[in-house]
DNA sequence: ACTATCTGTAAGTGTCTGCTTACGGTTAAG
DNA sequence: CTTAACCGTAAGCAGACACTTACAGATAGT
């Protein structure tokens, strides 16, 4: 599953995002992307099961390595977030403002 | 200043996003928000700074009492963010078909 | 079978985080 | 000036987090 909570964690952290860019360039193995960062390849097998629990990438076992594609769930999740919070904001920014007018001098 | 890591840290936590919503729904002061919330006072203060840090509140002193409200910016980077994203990853799917039609059987 | 390659996982560590209670500071009211 | 209301901040603590090294498992090639 992937809640809101879990994506945003997901990508609150910089190296996590660039991991995430790095596969949505291509579909790319662990030890590809551990070569392009400063971290160490265990922390990329890390960050990418947090991505996976976020519902932000899916893996595909290739032979003895694994390929990891972008999994456009979880970029859903958090727009379908963005959206609905931008509506009730407008709403609210509406409503304030009709207050307003029915109280204004 | 509202960068990227700070908007997605400060959305990641459910409490945060419940403190961000009540100021949605209105401009509201700490204690009021405080007072809906099975969290203390403080707590909600040191919320409402992580979340004006990352650009999705602004304060104004009224009185004894200090009022927030939304500040479209944070989520506007956010939206940003995603957008330029989203679109990155649209190109590469779009070059992993190229690149599959050109090798396919 | 043996070896090399690629990966996930366990264990440990320093740092950050979300929360609490205790305290001090500012403003409005008597 | 004293009091009450409202708030931010400091200090402390348990848990989570990002990272490392060491180890174990699975697959391809010889």
């Amino acid at each position: 599953m992937a809640n809101v909570s879990s994506v945003f964690t997901a990508l609150s952290d910089p190296t996590r995002r660039t991991v995430l860019e790095r596969v949505a360039e291509r579909p790319r193995s662990v030890g590809e992307i551990a070569g392009t960062l400063p971290v160490s390849r265990p922390a990329v097998s890390q960050h990418l099961q947090v991505l996976k629990a976020a519902g932000l990438v899916v893996d595909e076992v290739q032979g003895t390595r694994r390929i990891y594609r972008i999994d456009p769930a979880g970029l859903g999740t958090v727009r379908a977030w963005l959206d609905r919070f931008w509506d009730e904001a407008l709403e609210a920014f509406k409503a304030d403002i009709e207050a307003q007018r029915g109280t204004d001098s």
